[in-house]
RNA sequence: GCCCGGAUGGUGGAAUCGGUAGACACGAAGGACUUAAAAUCCUUUGGCUAUAAUACGGCUGUGCGGGUUCAAGUCCCGCUCCGGGUACCA
């Protein structure tokens, strides 16, 4: 019988789906074990054969916890909201909605033909309210919180009113954006909307006043991680600065929080260290420095307290508050002129031509430690959101200075003994110190890390400042000025931001005629009607972000239809958290940051047990598309091979990889593929038209893109998934390349061939013999660590080798197929159901016990032995595998073709690495 | 610039602790079956090279240059190139 994979495949899919084969429910008596993918974004494009890389290793993983025993949680859903559907929408006026259900019908149709055990019946979808509704819960319980540094964790707002009712500001320790003071008379005193505002300043989703990235072309801000070399990264727009009154939630307070528990996770090294990198920790010291003849005092934030004594001048960011409180009447113009020149450049422009510019105030500040008077000038390398948005500027040991004080003629002063600054800084924290004594303070002879130290002890001492830890992490913008995505569950009563009330949840999302901002500039739920409260307060207009769907949604998976909570206690405590999440890097700083600053803040008010989202997280590397080339001669429609086209002059023109097999060109689907080819004449190497190739990008444009269904058409989808995982490990980036796929089908069916002796089923139920169960209990051996290990390339390989090795046994004994049915189902769902109902088995294999490894079986009486003089391998002498060590040295010296390479000389040392060789050192 | 990866045959890739480099595939070449093709199966396949023949022969070989070691794809030092992240973060 031949391997028909289609009607096995289909056959299969059906039953699975009819006998809810994959449908979970909480059992307490079997271990959990929560698999997860990163959801999908159902993009009009469908699924290309890179997108299922990572499901397929998910989904590989799930099926052998599974079989291992473990209560699966393996769930999907799609992260419906986006911009993409947005801008389809405003250019045909097709609801987002419409185009966003149709893609995940499409999205849905490819993931089935696959062959996932996905439980649908817990999907998600960020878009539908009966999910969103917990998404502005979520938002909801932002509001309503703040953050206290001394317990170091959210508390709801109203123990933060207590504390002012009773003490005012009076020693508070909580996270907010502006210090503020008041008693608490004050505090009672002050109108309802006055203490709203204050509150807003210590809410952990605050309304507040920053600066943004605004992409006009988009016409709506973005965060950080959305954002790349000033360019949007949807849609690659230019971004500026600009400040705006924005929606924004506190991560910044859990910054300590997001890096010690990156300690405790089982993540790459390098996605924990990008991470680290984002939250960007530096430790520092902040220090006042007064301004000449003024009253005004500023402070600074160095991480060099060290090099104070090489402070030539200071700057600020032209958006800096204490600008205006500093300039002298003489440079008003000039520094007038300046923030105009700056204004007008876009983030992009100033990253580009990155050319020193800036302009002196007129004022001079006062160093603290020598009374010297230095001046103050303003420029755009200082960052305005960052530290104190004001550096000490030190030339000498910083090269950002150092530009500056080359540009405008400023001294530079050296400090560490030794260095050399006439062409560069020395920028290193490393050498003795010196010129660094004044005002009581001497770091002359010190080491730098030691000056830092009792610098910052010195600063302390004597209240010039205080030492601080800067974060890098800013405060996630949560505003988006869009249409699709969630509404926020806010109203305004006097200019203040109120929670909607329960009942009124979820705030749909309304119809509007068109999906573009007002007239007035208003975003585009601007156009709602009724858009307002039944009190006629006004609604906000602008939708939450991506991330706001994609931060909690494992969490919802637990208890997808509860209609009072996001998830039940009991769920909750059930699943606890993920234990494998797959996906790429790409969402490091984004994603992964905010929703494992959610789940923090939901542990914080008691709504999950865990304090990290996801316990181990596994990438799947990108994979790239391979794309084909055809070679035109010049202003002909002739076509010359690979290897032929240094003789001519040609271009280069993409060809679509589905018509090239084996980088041959199918010449009759090229005329066919575009009218221009119809009459297209070829010159040939060997008979056959050879295509050049390149790894690239996998896209439309680029005729690349390889769609799974082709696959699945042709190969089927156990072909498929054992052909993506054999591609490469996982992690790694690379290219797709059909090419080779057909090894892995001809293993199918070889191992198809051991079931079917032609037409019949020969399976006997003969005992195994010791060589056939060798082979068996090797690839138990093997598969089962390999899984483990997300080594997925290479069990397929160990597939290879032990149907190969049954195949020369001519072995169809039962005993042995059974198991490597098992063994296989995670890999070829669909042929092991059918090779486990073919020996006659119930159905599901999905629940069969995994194999249990017995190294009895594997046990060799004799082993090989390579013989090397001085580590050169010369040959090989086979010993029984208890052989002692003194026996195999005697023998090795005794064997007559050692004589030769021992030349008679006496041996120094005889190394025997057991099992494996005899190293002889002449 | 900084941080993190990587470099192995014509191709994708194996090599758990430093221990016979190139597993497993693809491709290619040759052969068997066939009227023919497809499918299937068998042999060869890193490079150079020896011998009249036989071969279980020799040399060389994991981006480049050094080093440690009885032994290096693997460890150390210095480079080159490629990929990713990040970027005036004081």
């Amino acid at each position: 019988m031949e391997y028909n994979f289609r009607e096995i495949e289909q056959r299969w899919q059906e039953f699975w789906r009819d006998n809810d084969t994959y449908r979970i429910k909480e059992d307490a008596s079997k271990p959990k074990f929560y698999v997860l993918d990163m959801f999908p974004y159902p993009s009009g494009a469908g699924l290309h054969v890179g997108h299922p890389l990572g499901y397929i290793a998910s989904d590989i993983y799930a099926r052998y916890k599974r079989l291992k025993g473990f209560n699966v949680l393996h769930p999907m859903g799609y992260d419906a909201y986006g911009l993409p559907a947005e801008q389809y929408a405003i250019q045909t006026g097709q609801h987002p909605a419409i185009t966003t259900q149709k893609n995940i019908e499409r999205y849905r149709s490819q993931l089935d033909k696959i062959g996932f055990c996905f439980d649908w019946n817990r999907e998600v979808r960020t878009c539908d309210p009966g999910y969103y509704r917990w998404t502005q819960w979520a938002f909801e319980q932002m509001f309503n919180s703040y953050y206290d540094n001394d317990l170091n964790k959210a508390m709801p707002i109203t123990a933060l009113i207590d504390k002012f009712e009773a003490n005012g500001s009076e020693g508070i320790n909580v996270a907010c954006g502006e210090e503020m003071t008041f008693t608490a008379e004050e505090w009672k005193k002050m109108a309802k909307v006055e203490q709203e505002k204050i509150l807003l300043n210590y809410r952990i989703a605050y309304l507040g006043d920053t600066m943004v990235n605004w992409c006009p072309k988009l016409g709506t801000v973005l965060a950080n991680d959305e954002v790349s070399e000033g360019v949007s990264i949807r849609g690659g727009y230019p971004v500026e600065q600009k400040v705006m009154r924005q929606w924004c939630l506190r991560v910044s307070a859990y910054a300590q929080r997001l890096l010690d528990g990156l300690d405790n996770i089982d993540w790459s090294d390098s996605l924990k260290e990008t991470q680290r990198n984002w939250i960007g920790r530096s430790e520092g010291a902040e220090m006042q420095f007064k301004v000449a003849d003024s009253d005004v005092v500023f402070t600074i934030f160095t991480t060099r307290a060290d090099t104070i004594f090489g402070v030539t001048f200071m700057v600020l960011a032209p958006e800096s508050e204490y600008v205006n409180q500093v300039v002298t009447p003489e440079q008003a113009e000039a520094v007038k002129q300046y923030l105009d020149s700056i204004k007008h450049r876009t983030e992009r422009e100033r990253i580009a031509d990155r050319k020193v510019t800036g302009v002196f105030t007129g004022a001079y500040a006062i160093n603290p430690l020598n009374n010297k008077q230095i001046p103050i000038y303003i420029s755009d390398y200082v960052l305005a959101g960052y530290g104190t948005g004001a550096i000490m500027a030190v030339p000498a040991h910083d090269s950002r200075d150092y530009a500056f004080a080359k540009t405008f003629d400023l001294p530079i002063i050296p400090l560490i003994e030794g260095c050399d600054v006439s062409e560069e800084s020395f920028d290193a924290k490393e050498g003795k110190m010196m010129n660094s004594e004044g005002n009581g303070l001497n770091l002359n002879g010190l080491e730098v890390k030691e000056a830092i130290a009792k610098t910052k002890e010195f600063i302390k001492a004597n209240n010039l400042g205080k030492v601080k830890v800067n974060y890098r992490l800013r405060d996630a913008i949560f505003s988006r000025q869009r249409y699709w995505g969630e509404p926020f569950p806010v109203y305004y009563k006097d200019g203040m931001p109120h929670i909607l009330p329960d009942e009124k949840l979820p705030l749909q999302l309304p119809e509007i005629d068109k999906y573009l901002p007002t007239e007035s500039g208003e975003p585009p739920l601007g156009r709602a009607k009724n858009w307002e409260t039944a009190e006629h307060y006004p609604l906000e207009l602008c939708t939450m972000p991506g991330f706001a769907g994609s931060s909690a949604y494992y969490l919802r998976y637990m208890d997808p239809h509860n209609p009072n909570a996001l998830v039940s206690k009991e769920a909750n405590e059930y699943w606890r958290n993920v234990d494998l999440y797959v996906g790429g890097t790409e969402h490091a700083t984004g994603h992964l940051i905010y929703s494992r600053f959610w789940n923090k803040f939901l542990f914080d008010l008691g709504y999950v047990c865990e304090d990290e989202p996801f316990k181990k997280l596994v990438n799947q590397g990108m994979i790239q598309g391979r794309s084909n080339f055809v070679y035109r001669i010049k202003d002909t429609n002739t076509f010359v091979s690979l290897n032929l086209k240094g003789e001519y002059d040609t271009t280069e023109i993409h060809v679509d990889v589905n018509i090239v097999s084996n980088d041959r060109l199918d010449i009759e689907a090229f005329r066919n593929w575009s009218p221009e080819y119809k009459d297209a004449e070829f010159i040939l190497e060997n008979g056959e038209y050879v295509c050049g190739w390149a790894v690239e990008k996998m896209s439309k444009s680029m005729y690349n893109v390889v769609n799974p269904d082709d696959i699945v058409e042709r190969y089927g989808a156990d072909t498929l998934r054992l052909y993506e995982m054999f591609l490469g490990p996982l992690e790694q980036s690379k290219p797709w390349d059909t090419n080779g796929i057909d090894g892995v089908h001809r293993f199918i069916k070889k191992l198809w061939n051991l079931f079917y002796d032609k037409e019949s089923l020969a399976v006997t139920d003969e005992e195994p013999t010791a060589e056939e169960l060798k082979a068996l209990h090797k690839l138990i051996n093997k598969v089962g660590s390999d899984i483990e290990h997300f080594s997925f390339n290479t069990s397929v390989s160990a597939f290879m080798i032990c149907v190969n090795e049954l195949t020369s046994l001519k072995c169809r004994k039962k005993a042995i197929l059974k198991e490597l049915a098992i063994l296989l189902a995670p890999f070829t769902p669909h042929l092991s159901e059918e090779l486990w109902s073919l020996l006659g088995f119930e159905p599901s294999v999905c629940d069969a016990p995994w194999p249990v490894y017995n190294e009895e079986f594997t046990k060799e009486s004799t082993i090989n032995y390579a013989i090397s003089f001085n580590g050169k391998m010369r040959f090989n002498m086979e010993f029984a595998a208890d052989a002692a060590r003194e026996d195999i040295e005697k023998a090795v010296l005794a064997d007559e073709r050692s004589a030769k390479w021992i030349d008679g000389k006496t041996p120094k040392k005889v190394i025997v690495v057991p099992n494996k060789l005899v190293n002889v050192v002449v």
